[in-house]
DNA sequence: ACACGCATATTGTCATATGATATGATTTTT
DNA sequence: AAAAATCATATCATATGACAATATGCGTGT
């Protein structure tokens, strides 16, 4: 059984060894603008001293958060924190870093955008491509969801779990790839305001969800698109309503 | 003037230091499945003798390549190759190296599934949010893939930059994030089959490229849906005509 | 004034040693 | 004999100290 990845993110993140330690640290501090973009952050070994590791370790810490697009150095100048247009934000680390510098209302907006531009095209694929065996594993994940007893914590699991499916049956990696995202967008929600308060909640929420997968199972792709479409508007509603008491504009 | 990401992939990858070639020639490896999902790979020593490299340099390549989800290590066990669905697909480097390996139609096609999900959500965005400025750039840059002197490689850039500038203009710092992706798209329809070998090619992309910014200066989200969505199906097409003469279906 | 070259600071690379960890064999206990 | 505890071992993780490569900017000479 191994541990999905958003139980890590809910328990906190793995701080076994010293380099991931590092790498988080750092990590969160550049996304939180405490090495603001464009300066050069200190040298190897004044970081090596401050974080009280190896210089081999504070380096193989920087090339992990050079290969995400965050910092990139060169000789003699430094490691210098790049434009956030180049950060790779569907790298999970990235996503997470970002909410646990506090949740922020214009990002889990555009989070939604991009699922509304991603999910339901993906649930259309799926009513192409989906097998029998993925339908039917979508359909117990759906109903899954309906447990009464569920947490807020299973509930966003079993939710993760319900749109991954989807993304894989969708036959293209790309779909499944945004899986680091989705699974953001669901903690975002979830550490808001979760369905799973009341139960009518949860019965609304597995009803929307079975429902896309009777549009797949009609091989309807207009019908899963909206239906797909549906559930993550009710999520962004939400939000919003958790964010905002008095919300600007509720039509969505 | 800071060199664009498409110059790199089209002239080859940065291979200067010796880290960099590291990483190039072991993602590729896993890539292409030379090292096979799910398997172990050598150990650090024996590694870092086979690319006549110390240790240091061979484990800060392995680090990079475990920040983009390709390996994953464990002690006394091994780095094992994981899943490719745990690969972060949107990653510039990865998609390099995808196509390194030979152009495969299913990935275009995956591809293209994933720019028609995005981008005319993008352009939509961008009736909304695209400033001033950002329009008359926009056209700018469409106005200027018209020019009959281009050369594919000189188009397929025009190109980028103009897909680059729509996502920008979306205010949403996701779509953004995409570029890596259109930007592998481009290369590879450009390898195939480039629409500057004649110049009534060159006419058409630029007209329907233009199309799209007027619709955003009118503030016409479902037109601007509409203009984005014919460009890339025209794309598509090409790229399946070049790829095999007798193209199935070419209904889109 | 201009070009050239050198001092210098920072990242890049190397070699070696030791610690941490998980596997599988071995031993002990029940 | 079966199960649990122990230990040897292989692999990654970390530390240390040294040297090489590189790019900046100053200073020097013409």
């Amino acid at each position: 059984m191994k541990k999905g990845p958003l139980e890590t993110l809910i328990t906190g993140v793995d701080t076994r060894t010293s380099h991931s330690q590092v790498v988080d640290v750092l990590g969160r501090a550049i996304i939180s603008g405490e090495f603001p973009v464009g300066t050069i952050l200190p040298g190897d070994q004044e970081l090596a001293m401050r974080f009280k590791v190896s210089r081999t370790v504070l380096r193989e810490a920087m090339k992990t958060l050079a290969a995400k697009g965050l910092i990139v150095p060169r000789a003699r100048i430094g490691t210098r924190v790049t434009a956030r247009n180049q950060w790779n934000l569907f790298d999970s680390d990235i996503l997470t870093w970002h909410f646990h510098n506090g949740i922020d209302e214009d990002f889990l907006t555009h989070i939604s955008e991009v699922r509304m531009a991603f999910e339901p095209h993906a649930a259309a694929l799926a009513a192409i491509h989906a097998t029998e065996v993925e339908i039917s594993h979508m359909m117990r994940l759906a109903v899954a969801m309906g447990d009464p007893a569920h947490t807020p914590e299973s509930l966003a699991v079993a939710d993760l779990r319900f749109h991954l499916a989807v993304a894989e049956a969708s036959a293209n990696p790309f779909m499944r790839s945004v899986g680091s995202l989705i699974e953001a967008a669901l903690v975002g929600i979830f550490k808001l305001s979760s369905p799973a308060a009341d139960r009518e909640g949860i019965e609304d929420v597995s009803r929307n969800h079975i429902r896309i997968v009777e549009q797949i199972s009609r091989r309807d792709e207009a019908g899963a698109r909206a239906a797909m479409e549906v559930v993550i508007r009710v999520g962004r509603a939400r939000v919003r309503v958790a964010m905002d008491d008095t919300p600007e504009t509720v039509a969505g």
